[in-house]
DNA sequence: CATTGATACAACCGTATGGTTGTATCAATG
DNA sequence: CATTGATACAACCATACGGTTGTATCAATG
């Protein structure tokens, strides 16, 4: 599976509440890193590091803007996440297809 | 947010690459964790802890059979999984639309 | 060009994680 | 009931992670 690596950053990415809420407050993509450090009982550089962890996953990207960064949403990399969750959606529901096809005609067998 | 506390666990859960392919494998529900362990390269005791986890977000079960012990995956484990997914990308879409949205006035503005 | 505001980075600490090996439990079976 | 097969659990190790503080970079501004 050549996206597994990915897939292992975006899901560790969003395996934390701070770095899911700021996902969402860099949607609208016009605050900076200070900004967002404001909104959660930690140090800037904590939630630095929380930026660049989604930066990694390619969930956010930071884009100058005269002395500050701003943060924003990266819609192509959740476009990717949710890509890849839906790749797996699809294995599962066609394995439980799968199953529920082969309990369908062991109850047919049995009848 | 009364499910946090899940979505750390769960996205934690997925975000290794052995661990889903558990999740895929014990959709069948016919495999024991030896067998499970057979299939990638560590031992016995690392594989078992993989299940662990796995259980813990509530995305597989194990079922006693005879001596062995079955490992299924959690049909309604993953579906609260895909629901969590679904509010974010709803919360996600919302915005992006609403940003479209401010995008579009804001171009009409302009002409 | 010195200062200030905003971000980046490095070093450090405690704890969690992924892996190992070894031992204990527990159910089937001779 | 002793043995064997399958799983569980504990101790240990190395590394990664989430947090801290302190220092460095870098762009605007007086």
């Amino acid at each position: 599976m050549t996206t597994t690596f990915d897939a292992d950053h975006i899901f560790a990415a969003l395996a934390d509440a701070t770095r899911r809420d700021i996902v969402l407050r860099a949607l609208s993509g016009h605050e900076g890193v200070a900004e967002l450090a404001g909104h959660y009982p930690m140090s800037f550089a904590a939630v630095q590091k929380h930026v660049a962890v989604l930066e990694r996953a390619g969930l956010v990207t930071k884009e100058r803007t005269g002395r500050r960064k701003v943060v924003c949403t990266n819609i192509e990399g959740l476009r990717l996440a949710r890509g890849l969750l839906d790749e797996y959606e699809a294995l599962w529901r066609g394995r439980i297809d799968r199953m529920t096809d082969l309990i369908t005609r062991s109850k047919e067998i049995d009848a």
